[in-house]
DNA sequence: ACCAATTTACGATATTTTTCGTAATAAACT
DNA sequence: AGTTTATTACGAAAAATATCGTAAATTGGT
């Protein structure tokens, strides 16, 4: 029972994620000042984003001081494997490798990165 | 001069421009009908949204009969580079890599497909 | 010329997402 | 204790998306 059903988060959410991913926590003056580099938004509105992420279970967080500290409740693997789904099927027709084809064509990767994939494209073809 | 700047499609608006590509043209009703398959919703409602596409310069359509033609203006190339390069970055802390990965292993390729993308990294390896 | 059927135009409403102002609360500092 | 500073809570507005009802226009058939 009970696969709590995945909430997607939005563009915004996805930024906070991102910052909470690259940290595992933070309070919502470090998460904002880290969106404000690139970004012109106010403090009060990253505040509120995270709250309402709080209310959504996206992230989890310890109030027991005055500066509340968050920490993501969803896996950065889970949500790129979700949205990373969702966009092969309403942008690349269903097909995988239609998407891997075009990050590989247009996002250049180093010599070690290639080497990396080949080591993964191996492993998939024993099978 | 004049690189019109790029428009974001929407969610909906990436189901209709998907059904476009597929036809190349189409009728609000044709288009309809293939979105009714898999969702629910009135036939004005798809209307009304390529309207608005067309506002916004994401179709080109042929309004010398009754039932106006519709035609994408964006190619789907562009618009998946756009939106893989927003995820890549939103989601994969601007590695492709990252992203390829996750694909190869979330979601099977044929071998046929394995071996289409194992002739792009030789060929990205040469260079 | 009239009627029926289909389509577009238009506008309004609903929903979701983003934004921020203001007040209340807590802590830190004389 | 009183004052300043930083933080959270709350609510409301703004902006962006999505939805649909109704009326007007066009076409085809009779």
């Amino acid at each position: 029972m009970s696969a709590t059903k995945y909430i997607k988060p939005t563009e915004s959410e996805l930024e906070i994620l991102q910052v909470l991913w690259g940290r595992d926590s933070a309070s919502v003056r470090e998460v904002h000042e880290e969106l404000a580099k690139t970004k012109d938004v106010g403090y009060t509105t990253t505040l509120k984003l995270m709250q309402i992420m709080h209310e959504k279970g996206l992230v989890k967080r310890d109030d027991s001081f005055k500066t509340h500290i968050y920490h993501p409740a969803v896996s950065k693997e889970k949500t790129q494997k979700h949205l990373l789904g969702k966009m092969i099927n309403t942008l690349f027709g269903g097909s995988p490798t239609e998407l891997v084809i075009q990050a590989l064509g247009n996002h250049k990767a180093s010599p070690a990165e290639l080497e990396e994939i080949q080591q993964l494209l191996d492993n998939l073809k024993k099978q």
